[in-house]
RNA sequence: GUGGCUGUAGCUCAAUCGGUUAGAGCGCUGGACUGUGGCUCCAGAGGUUGCGGGUUCGAUUCCCGUCAGCCACCCCA
């Protein structure tokens, strides 16, 4: 053994490298229809850019160093930083709203697990500049039609989605304080996983009475638009909280997305800049962490010193949804296929072999051939293990006809074709 | 960063209670079938049993450390 990559860093072989070329081709796809832009920026960046709005503690999970010229910098953990700086640079001059989106790698030092490493590709879309609930609709619409293209159904995955400002003035009714809010979000966050009396304790730590302890998991168990409506009809200062996330709701609804589509107020996402509707998606097995998160972040271009415009986004990794990709054996169909594999029967078939491959190359078609001369039978077994669709034989008899034998290597089947037809139209 | 589980050929696995030369299938290479692949047969390559140390006459097997993977925590791109 030589070594292999680094801890949570990947090679990708063949087959690997395929599969992602594959996300990232259905990807763009996707991200072609809904109209948006590409962007990319640099995958090392200014340790500052991440520091300034998000805190010292993230210092610990970024893969930050000194450069040779001590400059601090860190390999990118996400693009929406980057992103507010593009967008911030030429804020005046692009037509809001903008649509763009990328597929960066991004770093994160931590300790890797199942769907977790410390690089991979993410689809990012954000569009900047509408405050509008179509727009949130928008991109939740364009997270279910990846996955559609992906070949999923609403059996295999399930968008959820809720509302900061619901749950915001939801808890806050039920008394809970400003500061004791970031303890209620985690604990509604992780209510499916840890246990109710487990969230309790931590909650009772972060000051929250009794009473609003229980608050907040009548809050975490919310599911459906009608339940949502009638908590925040009963509460005040709940009037019109729920408007947005019902405008968007209802245009999915309209899209004819409605099957993939749960309001679930026990999703928060972990960052705190999230102001409006996130959403997560998920497997409905429920086997795999999160395929994809997303939401508002109204805010957040403004903190990080650009311009002040509404703003909203989702990302999605490749490993996750690799994971399920392989875990529903979606197949697909491996590109770069061999058209033909030539195929010389003599010594003196060589060069003519050499001569028809190079002016098939010449007109597109893909084409392989031996390397050193063997017999017959050694390259057939070799056009085969190539995934050749055909293998095309030239021998002194088809020399002399001015043809070559074409053997379709699926059926089985063979016939006699003039080079002049081989070489127009036959292929391509 | 903390804790638990695991580590034998490229892959899937075997190896009696600790017993001497660590095996098999698949895959890979070569050969037989001599102008036609998939089948069959023959042969071969490939291992510091993750690595290092300890116990022992003897360690893949038991112990410690370390590294890596998996799981949970932390955290959530």
């Amino acid at each position: 053994m030589q070594g292999q990559a680094l801890p949570g860093f990947r090679d990708f072989f063949p087959e690997e490298l395929a599969l992602r070329n594959h996300i990232f081709a259905t990807w763009r796809e996707v991200a072609r229809r809904y109209g948006f832009q590409e962007y990319d920026g640099p995958p090392l960046e200014p340790l500052e850019l991440y520091t300034q709005k998000s805190g010292d503690e993230i210092v610990q999970q970024l893969y930050s160093f000194r450069d040779r010229g001590d400059r601090e910098v860190a390999l990118r953990p996400e693009m929406t930083p980057t992103l507010a700086r593009m967008v911030g640079a030429r804020a005046q001059a692009l037509k809001k709203p903008i649509r763009w989106f990328s597929i960066p790698q991004l770093f994160r030092y931590e300790r890797q697990q199942r769907g977790r490493l410390r690089e991979h590709f993410q689809l990012n879309m954000d569009i900047i500049g509408e405050a509008s609930p179509l727009a949130d609709a928008e991109l939740i619409a364009a997270v279910i039609d990846i996955v559609r293209a992906f070949g999923f159904g609403p059996g295999e995955v399930q968008l959820r989605m809720s509302d900061r400002r619901v749950l915001h003035a939801l808890l806050v009714a039920h008394g809970l304080t400003e500061a004791q809010l970031p303890a209620a979000y985690a604990a509604i966050d992780k209510s499916e996983r840890v246990p109710r009396e487990a969230l309790a304790e931590q909650l009772e730590k972060a000051g929250c009475a009794a009473r609003a302890i229980d608050g907040v998991f009548a809050v975490a168990a919310l599911r459906g638009l009608p339940d949502v409506l009638r908590a925040v009809g009963a509460v005040p200062g709940g009037r019109g909280v729920a408007d947005a996330l019902s405008e968007a709701h209802a245009a999915l609804v309209a899209m004819g997305l409605a099957a993939f589509v749960q309001i679930d107020l026990s999703i928060v996402r972990g960052l705190a800049y999230y102001t409006g509707i996130v959403f997560e998606l998920f497997d409905t097995a429920k086997t795999l962490r999160a395929v994809c998160g997303g939401g508002r972040y109204d805010g957040l271009l403004k903190a990080l010193g650009g311009v002040d415009l509404p703003a909203l986004g989702f990302g999605m990794g490749d490993v996750v949804l690799g994971e399920l990709l392989r875990e529903h054996k979606r197949s697909f169909e491996a590109p770069g296929q061999l058209d033909a594999f030539l195929v010389a029967v003599s010594g003196d078939d060589v060069a003519p072999v050499l001569k028809l491959a190079h002016e098939l190359r010449d007109r597109g078609v893909a084409v392989e051939y031996g390397l050193r001369h063997a017999v017959i039978r050694k390259q057939l077994e070799l056009a085969v293990a190539r995934g050749a669709a055909r293998a095309v034989i030239v021998g002194p008899e088809e020399r002399q006809a001015q043809a070559a034998v074409v053997r379709d290597l699926k059926a089985g089947t063979e016939e006699k074709v003039p080079l002049t037809r081989l070489l127009s139209g036959f292929f391509r």
